[in-house]
DNA sequence: CGACTTTGACCAGCGC
DNA sequence: GCGCTGGTCAAAGTCG
């Protein structure tokens, strides 16, 4: 997996991916890159990734009409199940997107970025709403969607779509003060940038 | 006072 | 062509 397509290069982000125990309190079992309609799946052995084999069966049909299957578990995440969503690509279908499905108590994950709730939707096949973010920052275009797993409201799905043109307000912050970032991360890592 | 959230209405696209 | 659904906008309200 690469991140360079996180639309989030923020560096907690990064340790929650990386070291949960960074965020005991959730976990990330599912991280799915949808790129102009293709996407990749980190973990498709695991039952848990219905939620992108749902990517794969966008417009179905089966959420449309009849008993909203309920009782399927082919649908049970239909949630992100998007009847429309071949159209909407058409519609939104610009630059990244990227799902997530976290284990978290809070619905908004903290990625460092400022976002500004826009919209609440309730979503046919899901009882949580769907709730619609965009990045707060000036000339940012990212979006973010946010909704509970239908099935396990314990996890959250998180849709992002685009890719920040701006640093991270986070990222800023630690660039400030180096010494509070880990090596790695520092942009002057390197000893021997200079000789 | 400014920024943000909430909520209802409106619009566009797709399936039937 | 109609109805359904998802996504976005905009006004009003709330909070710091």
């Amino acid at each position: 997996m690469d991140f360079s397509a996180n639309p989030n290069p923020n560096p907690n982000y990064n340790f929650a991916v990386g070291n949960t125990d960074f965020y005991p309190e959730f976990e990330l079992p599912d991280f799915l890159m949808l790129d102009d309609g293709g996407f990749e799946e980190e973990d498709h052995s695991s039952s848990q990734s219905m939620v992108s084999s749902e990517y794969k069966r966008k417009g179905s049909g089966s959420g449309s009409g009849g008993p909203d299957g309920s009782n399927d578990a082919t649908s049970r995440n239909s949630d992100i199940n998007y009847k429309n969503e071949g159209a909407r690509k058409n519609k939104i279908g610009a630059g990244h997107r990227i799902a997530f499905r976290t284990k978290s108590e809070m619905e908004v994950l903290d990625d460092g970025y400022k976002w500004r709730k826009y919209g609440k939707k309730s979503v046919k096949n899901s009882p949580n709403p769907r709730n619609y973010y965009k990045c707060s920052s000036g000339g940012c275009h990212v979006k973010k969607r946010i909704e509970r797993d239908r099935d396990d409201s314990s996890y959250v799905i998180t849709t992002y779509e685009g890719v920040h043109n701006h640093e991270s307000p986070c990222m800023a912050y630690y660039n400030q003060m180096p010494s509070l970032m880990p090596s790695t991360l520092q942009p002057n890592s390197s000893p021997s940038s200079s000789t």
